[in-house]
DNA sequence: CATAAATTGTTGAAAAATTAACAATTGTTG
DNA sequence: CAACAATTGTTAATTTTTCAACAATTTATG
């Protein structure tokens, strides 16, 4: 399914709702109010209700939202048909983390190998995901046709990484290393550093707290 | 220090342009360009500038910027004068690796306690982190005048530790379970999740591909 | 010492994202 | 059956964010 351009934001909330939806579908409730999404995203109805309009879905004026049709509506502009294969590199406590947390999750994405450099985590399998030696990444990449790469490794072996993912030919990277990435415009790359993040919690809960007194 | 309200996103882009140049600071290195940051963070050079426009700071028009004085400038309006104390609920693979991986690296903020429900992990400490049982949770919040908490419990927990911590009085919650949390407004609430993210490079992936192609 | 090159600081324009407003619809209630 | 209440879908307005343009300044160079 290809939409014209969606806004950008627009489908990072896409993934957001059907995560929502995913949590919230049950015998007793089959639809739902932009009002009851709108809360669980800490966003606005009207928000909601513009991004669906932007996938073309409509709602039941009087019911709402049919939860099952729009999880699957979601799934087929946000999913790619066949599904893409994932690697993470790193097996520390982040992998690890990772990879059990994402563990059946999903359908369409499947975290299909891991990489360390620790000889006793590898060929052993970590949650049902084999572990290979970091040296074998791009050899493994390629032959598993893997498309996306999660960097979990420290941030001085990063660019190195990255550099391997780029020529054993991923086409995205997720890097939770604090190191900034380098990488060809051909190649998405999005990165997380969770101090950046509790950095931001720390000033607006401060600035949040003054406002509140 | 306290500016008129900066931008939203450009607190944000604060911490990230520190975290950067702390990467970038050395002997040889005492100043940076704009453009040099600006690459480091996959943003444009004016916008660099902007922010730090925004927040009253000065280059030198052939030198660039003052590294050292920058990330002195960024802390004093990023980082409270006494500093916040963290707390980690949840010592899985992910409550770990913030632990770990937070250590040593910023000194306004301290990750003071974990908590946990496994009995083995109790009282024994991690990294240097005292951890307790889950159920002694509002009390040590209260006793160590805990400002900020950081969820890596599994979904369904996660509303119970949100209303302890509330209950404890914590003024800024980061939330890494799945399930979407509920806080009065005058706590301060993030929300990250690992798979949405993924989904999201998955999808900007095969979407750039199509357009290189 | 004049010219060129590089960079900052800033204003104003452009683009993107959010929000407000409201007609249209549909069930409910008195 | 008329008035009301609740909700969607959509357009228009507003706000936020990004970007482009350029004067001003400094150093280097011939």
């Amino acid at each position: 399914m290809y939409l014209k351009n969606l806004p950008h934001k627009t489908v990072e909330r896409l993934s957001q709702y059907r995560r929502a939806l995913l949590l919230t579908l049950s015998k007793e409730k089959t639809h739902v109010f932009s009002h009851e999404i709108a809360l669980m995203l800490h966003i606005t109805p009207v928000q909601v209700r513009r991004d669906l309009m932007l996938i073309g879905y409509s709602g039941n004026l009087r019911k709402g939202y049919d939860i099952k049709e729009l999880i699957e509506l979601i799934g087929r502009i946000v999913d790619t048909e066949k599904g893409q294969r994932v690697a993470v590199i790193g097996l520390g406590n982040l992998g690890k983390a990772f990879i059990s947390y994402f563990k059946g999750k999903r359908n369409k994405l499947t975290i299909i190998a891991a990489f360390d450099v620790n000889p006793e985590k590898i060929n052993r399998g970590f949650d049902g995901v084999t572990v290979y030696h970091i040296n074998s990444l791009v050899e493994v990449v390629k032959k598993h046709n893997i498309s996306i790469g999660i960097i979990t490794v420290p941030a001085d072996q990063a660019p190195d990484i990255a550099e391997a993912l780029v020529e054993a030919g991923v086409k995205g990277i997720l890097n939770y290393s604090p190191k900034p990435l380098n990488v060809p415009p051909y190649v998405y790359l999005e990165e997380y550093d969770m101090i950046t993040s509790l950095e931001k919690v720390a000033f607006f809960a401060k600035k949040n707290d003054e406002r509140f007194k």
